[in-house]
DNA sequence: CGACACGTTGAGTTACGTCAATACCCGTGG
DNA sequence: CCACGGGTATTGACGTAACTCAACGTGTCG
């Protein structure tokens, strides 16, 4: 049970999911939620289970992926601060869902939460809203790794990246840190590390970004990442 | 608007969205929508459309699909029939909803629609439902795309037609039609239309497979098929 | 400082795309 | 009925982008 003044000061409050409630449900739905760190690489659900959770993120990120036989990962989302993970009404889970970077999670029991949905319609909207957005953005990205050369997927997921660190909307951050490692993005990309390399390197030398240490990132001219995407 | 008795008649009333409402809201919906027929190939909704519609689908097949730069289309989803389509809250459409095959709708004005999910419960949390089971999906789609080999994907799109054409819920058909053209497969898959054709050949000359005319499809050999797409 | 994970770079190979020719299916009209 | 034509599918030859394998850097933390 997550005290009510922890939801007064929390920093995803107006942006998640819950910010559809009012104050008194809030507070009861707080009631059923927890708290809960996550380390990098540690998982929170993994495929196949049961009896999941879903949850809040406040803080870090996560990813959704499946693994396959031979241990190949894929990934399939990216969960940032605000975002809703778990699926609802799933007998079972059907992805893993793993730390990226240490992360807070507010923390439900899914039969709980359901049970809540059905309570509070206000959150059954909020929640619809969060998932239509996602599924838009899940298309996105297949769109992305659909049919197109690794050196346009590259730069792309430059600039979902640089879009994400960007304080102003749409716009793309000069300088901000990968927050993936290069195994990771060609797993969201359906490359190979070394192709990733390859073509942040090819993006150095025709003067597009430049790359700071390992995973920092300055991006010199947005126009040619944009226009090798469409 | 729909005359009550259509409904009662509606070949997807059980499937879709409208069946978690009552009998009277029911009727309230079905006085804000109307039915309409597309034909193969056209088009109900735009990319970029402001004002589009919402729909469920009630017989035929749609296709969600992104038109790039140079006029390639990309195929994110596919819609069966008690599918709904037609992205809610959002301000404009982000992609093409086409026709595969002559499909019969039960279309509803985008703003009604959202005002009736705020006024009826049930339906935000079926529509919530039915939106978690297409981001799943979807990313099931993504997984199969990031596979390595034309090869599996092929064989993975074989057995996801092959599942929906069978009548026992996870088995596979042994016969039955693709209900996509080479270059939507291609489109769908990532790959070009040589390349799904070679690969439909490739499974033939093993013996998993057989084609019987353009379309028809005969399964012979599931595990196979299975295991090359795990 | 050394260990270890992560990243880069290179050489050789393979799978897929491209281009092009041919075959098939089906509706239309001679 | 067959001939024609357009859309669709198959097949082949060839080039190239991305993968594989392998060696070598680089950053980070004890």
């Amino acid at each position: 049970m997550i005290p009510t003044d922890h939801c007064a000061a929390c920093s995803v409050r107006e942006q998640a999911v819950c910010a559809a409630l009012s104050e008194a449900e809030r507070s009861e739905l707080a009631r059923i939620g927890t708290h809960r760190t996550l380390h990098r690489g540690e998982a929170l659900v993994d495929a196949g289970d049961d009896n999941y959770a879903c949850a809040t993120l406040i803080s870090g990120a996560l990813k959704i992926a499946a693994i396959d036989a031979d241990g190949t990962e894929r990934i399939v989302a990216l969960v940032h601060p605000a975002g809703f993970v778990g699926e609802l009404f799933a007998p079972r889970a059907h992805h893993h869902v793993t730390a990226l970077t240490d992360s807070l999670l507010c923390l439900f029991p899914r039969m709980d939460y359901e049970r809540a949905v059905e309570r509070y319609p206000r959150l059954a909207t909020a929640l619809l809203r969060r998932s239509t957005a996602d599924l838009a953005e899940t298309r996105a990205l297949i769109d992305l790794i659909g049919r197109r050369t690794s050196l346009a997927r590259v730069a792309g997921l430059i600039l979902i990246f640089g879009r994400g660190a960007s304080n102003t909307p749409c716009g793309v951050a000069a300088r901000f840190d990968l927050p993936l490692t290069r195994g990771e993005m060609a797993a969201l990309l359906g490359l190979t590390i070394e192709t990733v390399s390859r073509q942040i390197g090819i993006l150095e030398r025709r003067g597009i970004i430049k790359r700071t240490g390992t995973r920092g990132m300055e991006v010199l001219d947005v126009p040619s990442l944009e226009e090798m995407v469409d």
